[in-house]
DNA sequence: TATGAATGAGTATTCATTCAT
DNA sequence: GATGAATGAATACTCATTCAT
């Protein structure tokens, strides 16, 4: 179900000799360090809220250092944002293509939605919350995603009806919206320690949209 | 259903004689066009992204002139988010207080707290996203409705459970969530043409959290 | 022949009345010597070499304070490289246009192009030195002025061959580069005790220019 | 007439065995590179405009290995600037001492003056706009290069009158500004194609200050 | 009420330079 | 000989805020 996180740019890891992929390695892990810091800044304080000098402290870094690795505070939001919002299409994708029944296909999406927050929230929370602050470009890109994985969500509602799994009077686009935003619940309830643990949530919640909160 | 809105300075407003009445009535009217303008660019840039500069822009005013009206970009933030969550507890309160049964009662309580993303979205918006900003003080205060308003609704469901109208292994947590993630929803889609009527909303975030998707 | 100097938006002064004008004055008066202390500092340093501390500092003034009087150091530069070619122009164009022998011509020719060193001496060198590190629009106008200058030279001399009073076989385009080069040499004995008095250059110049340093 | 460019480290070029000749050559010719690279980007965008970052992409470099060729971006300044100011004063000299008549020499001189140009313009374009940002000592010892070379040029004027082939009311100080203004605008038209060949500079030029403009 | 001028601290970013490898 | 990583100071510019008028 599509754990993934990022695992940035490991293509043809093994083609590599070995001494050169040790160095290779070096670099970036360190230029992960850095992206996750901006993340974690990111994720906190919001990218306006949020100064290169806060990323560089939390590195132990001299400020101007960061632009070894990023050519700009709009670059490192960027790749976060794109390591926020990767593998949410792709899990969905492959859900909506599988067999399974509509009912379990939803507990399946909230799963696959709500992993992320798990793995790597700092990123997830970065993409929902600032990804409006991006430059023309990537936000378009990133918009496109959430278009995309929008419209799949909806279809996997209607298709659903269609089959007479789900209420023939369901509102295939409100249902996404609401799937959505309990999903993103998750993101609100971060860090702190009033955090439900996430088993609890996906379970609850793929209940709660399945079968509502009504006895029957 | 507890339209309110942002009625600030409502104190002793028949204490005054007429014509100091006027007067300050024509002062009040700047001034809640100030916060109104502030409360716009919070909700489109976000508190950190706003400058006063922006709001002043949006009054056709000068920067500093600004600061007739409120002592800080602060103290600005805390009104706006300050109105963002008025109404929203006092209504839920009354809902729950109320007689109705379980799920006219959940039905009320999302009326409750969508009708505001219609009344004033940018006060409530920026309330969700950048309450966050807040100093120090009101960030509590603020904090504290918010939690109030979270117990509350958490009875509700409890209750509802408790009467044997809702399912006896529903979470009312995990619904309490699940219920705010989803009428939170609202404040995303604002301002875009994408937006769904709110009374669309309204109709199918209660009958989805009360019946879910799937069929009886 | 050219009195100009930069006498910047004073258009209908007249038009106003007293007090307003007394204001408009007070702000253009200081915008004035913003400009003034930025090309001096562009004529020290170089524009690249210039910081606006630099300039801040010469008017006892925050750094931050002189963005109250340009958008950016790009535009004072703008601003300042216009001032510094302005008047060259139309002076060369009412001379070229006018009645008088071609000798004539070119004395005063090299008269209109060195009165700006005694008047404005910093816009010029300004000009001369660092045009080309102006924004792509500023420089395209500005070099646009520059050939416009060039042209109108090159043929006051060619004139001057057409009818008879120069040499058959002078090389205009030679002439007019040798002229420019002449006069020019003004900008790099600025400031310095060193430099030799205006009227002394004037006189040689066209002297050298006209007849030569042989004996005829 | 002094044609020498600069060959830095030719001392003791064949004191040293043929072997470690060859090895020297080859470093001598990358350390040349960089000091063209240098020279070129100083040309191009001026001493402060340039980066040293510029220098090394041009040579597809890394920043930081430029310091093994010169110690820093000022040293590197100061060994265009002494290239660039090399040979005139030489060439000047030798001129001045000859035997030739004054018109000769004005000629002799105007082609020595203009040959670097052709030579290794960046250099003498370098030392000519950017000499002011050397460092002192270095400065000072350039300056007193460029005070000599004048002081060659106007005795060679000077000597002119008293021998009677110039005009005995020529004001040999000012002649001399005329014949470097006139020489040195080869250096601003340099690169763009609307170059004019040397050798018509090279005549025109020397024509003009000889016989000037007008006719006989 | 409001403006225009200014401040002082802060922002992202660039730079020349160093140094272990 | 050269690289990659880093530094520390400087850069242009923005910001919230103040205050005399």
């Amino acid at each position: 179900m599509a754990p993934g996180g990022l695992k940035r740019p490991t293509t043809d890891e093994m083609a590599k000799p070995a001494r050169r992929n040790d160095v290779e390695g070096k670099r970036a892990r360190r230029r992960r360090q850095v992206i996750d810091a901006a993340a974690t800044v990111f994720a906190e304080k919001g990218y306006h809220g949020a100064s290169t000098r806060d990323i560089a402290e939390r590195l132990q870094m001299q400020q101007g250092s960061l632009y070894y690795y990023f050519p700009s505070k709009d670059a490192a939001l960027e790749e976060v944002c794109r390591a926020g919002v990767a593998d949410f299409v792709e899990g969905l994708e492959r859900i909506v293509a599988g067999p399974a029944p509509a009912g379990d296909k939803i507990r399946a999406a909230v799963a696959n939605h709500l992993e992320p927050f798990g793995d790597r929230p700092d990123y997830v929370r970065t993409f929902l919350f600032d990804r409006h602050a991006l430059p023309r470009g990537a936000r378009r890109e990133v918009g496109a995603l959430s278009r995309r994985y929008e419209a799949l969500l909806e279809r996997l509602f209607a298709e659903g009806v269609a089959a007479g799994a789900f209420r023939p009077d369901l509102d295939a686009r409100v249902a996404m919206l609401a799937f959505i935003g309990t999903c993103n619940m998750a993101a609100m309830r971060g860090r702190s320690g009033e955090a439900l643990p996430l088993h609890r949530m996906i379970a609850g919640f793929a209940d709660l949209i399945l079968a509502g909160a009504a006895v029957r």
